[in-house]
DNA sequence: TGAACATATGAACAACTATTCAAATATACT
DNA sequence: AGTATATTTGAATAGTTGTTCATATGTTCA
């Protein structure tokens, strides 16, 4: 049709540095002190990020079912393969995202290592949005 | 020696009919008491795939800086794609989907949308979470 | 009516992810 | 030693997802 180009083009700042505290609202906003605000208030970005992987470790069926019955006690690999009925090696790949994000720990007996909430935020957060799910 | 606990065996459930279609333990478990008893507390399957959409949906860092910076008030879509630095085009996609999990809506005021949290749960949850990533 | 604006939508593509398979550790028992 | 169990790890792959681009829809005002 008639557009040629984005609508109000992006007044990209010559040469600007992105990324740090370059405060150039490169594109038309309405409310500018809304959006100064926001990033006033804005959480360092290496905390974003943990919350988001936090949150995306737990927005997958399969780890957040491990991650709900872990919280009514510790299982093992195996249990928990019978549990979720796939393969104890995607359980065990699940545990360890599980693990390196703090969400769960594992404390080994003989053979067997038996994996547990590594706190109670987890499970309050679990049960946080069963509430929202369930209004 | 001390807890001799029967380990299992590759056992097909003489009752075998649980809730859903065939469940058959075709793994070895070695608590299988455990893993009944996860079964049975275990959510409706809805439910749990609702829960982890939720997560997924705060998965996303993009999505999850939308929804931080609504917990401050309502804003349009192009504050936030200011705020963002990516284009209204994503925000409407993300925003799209965070309205189809309830968790933001919106209203419209002449040309412009302004979007806000469905609910309190929603800041809730990003608090709680913002406390187990800086504990 | 039509231009301009604000947002939505569909398609496409790169980037990411969850699972499986095969092989590797680690521990216990004989 | 060796065998069996319990779990981990790496590679490969099918499936999912976030963004961009182009276009469509809806609203206001000249």
């Amino acid at each position: 049709m008639m557009e040629n180009k984005a609508p109000n083009e992006i007044q990209t700042p010559s040469a600007g540095q992105d990324k740090a505290s370059e405060e150039v609202c490169w594109v038309r906003c309405i409310h500018q002190d809304r959006v100064e605000e926001a990033r006033s208030r804005a959480v360092p970005v290496k905390e974003l990020h943990q919350l988001a992987d936090m949150y995306k470790a737990l927005g997958d069926p399969s780890r957040l079912r491990i991650v709900m019955a872990l919280s009514q006690g510790e299982m093992c690999v195996c249990d928990l393969a019978a549990f979720l009925e796939i393969s104890e090696s995607a359980v065990s790949h699940q545990l360890r995202r599980l693990r390196s994000l703090a969400l769960v720990k594992n404390r080994r007996d003989g053979k067997i290592l038996y994996y547990s909430l590594d706190d109670d935020h987890v499970s309050s957060l679990v049960a946080l949005g069963l509430e929202h799910v369930r209004e």
